[in-house]
DNA sequence: GGACGCATGTAATAGGTTACATGATTAC
DNA sequence: GTAATCATGTAACCTATTACATGCGTCC
């Protein structure tokens, strides 16, 4: 049997992440670090170290192109914008067949073990985590409201990035709103109070 | 400056997980294989092939011991057993300060190139994932029935493990839930059919 | 005879984090 | 001076998946 060609694979999921940045605007690589830290950091993350190497595959692949622009107050940096292939790739992936990669969520293994644990000090653990799930949540309705005021147009328009993010804010407001509520409820639990 | 001492790390959220097994009942590898992915599977995965090496650090570690049992009709098999040690140490683990790594989630990262894609194909997408989350949620609301009927008296009692397990319980119903009915929106949302 | 379940392992590869490395400019 | 921000890269390491490898017993 021959072996099938090696180093061809065609997408990793990094590398349509930084195509979905880039179909937005152009971007240096240390500017897409920033957006994989705070802006989509919800639901994809990525350290520079990844992100400069998997930029240069991409853009081999003829899916991105970059340009080197020099500043006289900064040290020079690489923009990069999508290709008409690049954009085709994406969006092609976008709705391609669906393999979910296995959900890995820590607190939940934890929880799954809390019969062993001391109650009041897991008690104390997911009221911790219950506040950093409701701070998120504020975040996210603070930038709901910012939206909805002034994105009405395009919200019902689904080829607009607007309409986009709105839609990947909507599972961050349902997930962080589910998520703060098991922790309290656990946490009533642990503590024996329980709801009314 | 010397090098701080290597292969010490102390602990793997996978042998956790392992330990968080095997604080039940004694188990083989391939048995915690099996748990690996239908039991916990929800919220922790692992292959084989990760497991038997990971089995063996954790007897090196003294945190579990195993026995060969010899069987006549089957090959014969390594049943691990959390010793005292393991049984300190994943108590220790599940009320240790937690910093969550971060949620990766590909349908929510092409949730937000939605706006690049053919709208059609995309809510054929999050049809179907809508099917596959509210498939799980039937499951789980089966097994929720289950426990509620069978498990009365330990629910109330956070030191047993019929109380963490129906912890986890809660998250996978509220989790589900919420996915379910973020793809129906979305799905909807493409289609332009707006819910009333 | 062949597929499937039980049972345990290793090897190769891919994906991701932490650490190493460099260097300019600006703000304190 | 020193920390912080901008800017790009490589190396080492850890984690996880896929593939390779073996072998017995049962069911069809």
């Amino acid at each position: 049997m021959t072996r099938i060609a090696r180093g061809q694979k065609t997408s990793s999921t990094l590398g349509m992440a930084l195509l979905s940045l880039l179909a937005r605007e152009p971007l240096s690589g240390y500017d897409l670090a920033q957006r994989l830290d705070d802006n989509v950091g919800f639901f994809w993350h990525a350290q520079h170290s990844q992100i400069y190497p998997e930029l240069q595959r991409l853009a081999t692949r003829g899916l991105i192109s970059g340009k080197t622009v020099k500043q006289s107050d900064r040290p020079h940096k690489k923009i990069y914008s999508l290709t008409e292939r690049g954009k085709k790739t994406l969006a092609e992936w976008v709705t391609s067949p669906f393999d979910a990669p296995p959900l890995r969520d820590e607190l939940t293994l934890r929880a799954w073990s809390l019969w062993v644990a001391d109650s009041s000090r897991a008690a104390a653990l997911f009221r911790a985590e219950e506040t950093r799930h409701r701070k998120r949540l504020a975040e996210y309705r603070a930038f709901e409201k910012q939206i909805e005021a002034g994105w009405q147009a395009q919200l019902d328009d689904p080829s607009t990035p607007e309409f986009a993010t709105w839609a990947t804010l909507l599972r961050g407001l349902g997930y962080e709103k589910e998520y703060a509520e098991w922790c309290r409820r656990l946490a009533d639990l642990l503590e024996r109070r329980p709801r009314s």
